[in-house]
RNA sequence: GGAGAAGUACUCAAGUGGCUGAAGAGGUGCCCCUGCUAAGGGUAUAGGUCGUUCACGCGGCGCGAGGGUUCAAAUCCCUCCUUCUCCGCCA
């Protein structure tokens, strides 16, 4: 959500830096909503001014023994008007405040102008493409042919883009899991979380995901229970939201956790896209890393956080390239964002495992998270950042395609061997 | 799921219709005394948010949340949420 006294004071510069963003939003309403709110706040806060006024010198003139009555009478009129006047206020009020949270975020000035994600700019490249000496085969067939990835079994539990990893195929995603926690928290000093994987439609609000992409979430009700959750499409919804409705101690910031959750996304419009795989499921499993931080530091902490997603894919030797992600690709929330792209030998290209983003105060004000150095001092608003740490899934991809020998086995990381009991390599 | 109890400011806590934005205590800031690691005295300080103002300020809202009754609600009524205790069920 953007800053309302921002958006009064400097319209036409909001409205500029929003004009490369590839979002459906009108800024023309604000300006009529906010000055109806204002009239009417206005009006009603006078008559509650008044009302209150008298109702002080009503018990004094009780005790004086004067005929309250014809005041009474007054006041009854008076306060009929103001619970009008303040229905009037609260519709408005959620109109404007809906309305508010269709806005995007305002863009950072350094993020690349584009219209797509063709004109997205690379920052830094890790390694080499992969080469071979042999014809290499997509995941997916790896996968099957080692009795590790089971498409056909998933679609028959769950529907299509499910699947069902088994035996060391569960084992190697396990691995990865635990590899990551163990390095962001023992080696970047990230604080783990174990979050719930259903949320509150206020969380899924609070980080950005709704009122827009009410479609792509996987909704769960109960007839028992009769509450509204929502599956996390990211452990980003659980871990930003908290430390909603607070105010942190600026000692404590940056605030660093890293989270494994499984996600779930409806994928609303990516029908027919990569549709074999690991790529584009319903299911996935990501290790995300969430920061709470003071503006000041928070694009330091963004190349930070961007880095700590990098070193695991270095560890993991896996070629990777680090993409600034351009205006019209940016999506709704972020005011920056790195990619980070793994090669994928069987698309032919880099393909995205980790998105790292500062959202700057836009998440922190939907959630209300605000900080203050000293007790005296006035709260403001914290930045938010998350990013993959990295993909889960996108890796076992990765790691099968990359590592995969002329016989059809896997090479596993060295980094990996001891999770998956110092095995070196998975074959039939 | 059943039965009970409770939710007041940073913390504990008083408060059953108006003079309570809210006693008291702790905490925190400053000063003094004492002199030594603990304590005594004085004094100041109460969050957040919205509107308005160049500003000082003024005003509205806030006692878990939302409704209602009333001229007036922390206080009465309804619904919901959370926490605690007991019982039931359950991975």
């Amino acid at each position: 959500m953007l800053d309302i006294k921002l958006l009064r004071s400097n319209f036409d510069e909001v409205e500029k830096a929003l004009a490369d963003r590839n979002e459906d939003f009108d800024l023309s309403k604000f300006k009529s909503l906010d000055e109806k709110r204002r009239a009417l706040l206005a009006e009603v806060e006078q008559l509650k001014a008044q009302q209150n006024k008298v109702s002080k010198q009503i018990p004094q003139m009780k005790k004086e023994g004067k005929d309250v009555a014809p005041i009474f009478e007054e006041m009854k009129a008076l306060s009929d008007q103001i619970k009008s006047l303040d229905t009037d206020v609260s519709t408005v009020d959620k109109e404007l405040n809906d309305y508010l949270l269709t806005i995007p975020n305002i863009p950072n000035p350094t993020v690349p102008k584009g219209t797509s994600d063709e004109d997205n700019v690379e920052i830094r490249k890790f390694g080499e493409q992969t080469s071979f000496d042999f014809e290499p085969k997509a995941h997916w067939d790896l996968g099957k042919d080692l009795g590790i990835i089971d498409a056909e079994m998933g679609a028959k539990v769950s529907g299509t883009r499910f699947t069902f990893y088994k035996g060391l195929g569960s084992r190697l995603e396990r691995a990865i899991v635990n590899f990551f926690l163990d390095t962001h928290t023992e080696k970047h000093g990230y604080v783990e979380v174990f979050p719930p994987f259903m949320v509150s439609r206020e969380c899924m609000t609070g980080t950005g995901q709704l009122p827009k992409f009410e479609e792509d979430a996987y909704k769960v009700y109960s007839d028992s229970d009769k509450k509204e959750y929502f599956l996390v499409p990211t452990a980003e919804v659980p871990v930003t939201n908290m430390y909603r409705e607070q105010i942190l101690n600026g000692a404590d910031l940056p605030i660093k956790h890293c989270a494994y959750t499984a996600c779930f996304r409806a994928e609303a419009g990516s029908a027919g896209k990569d549709t074999r795989g690991l790529i584009r499921q319903h299911q996935f499993n990501k290790v995300e890393l969430v920061k709470f931080t003071k503006p000041e530091d928070s694009y330091e902490e963004l190349e930070k956080l961007t880095h700590d997603a990098e070193e695991v894919l270095q560890l993991l030797g896996l070629p990777y390239r680090v993409v600034k992600i351009c205006i019209g690709d940016l999506g709704f929330t972020a005011a920056m964002k790195y990619d980070i792209e793994v090669w994928m030998p069987s698309y032919g290209r880099y393909v995205e495992i980790s998105s790292c983003s500062n959202f700057e105060s836009f998440q922190a004000r939907r959630a209300n998270i605000k900080y203050k150095d000293n007790a005296k001092d006035k709260a403001q608003f914290v930045h938010t950042l998350n990013g993959s740490g990295v993909a889960v899934g996108r890796t076992t991809a990765a790691i099968l395609e990359n590592y995969q020998q002329a016989d059809g086995s896997i090479r596993i990381p060295e980094v990996l061997q001891p999770y998956m009991g110092g095995l070196e390599y998975i074959s039939k």
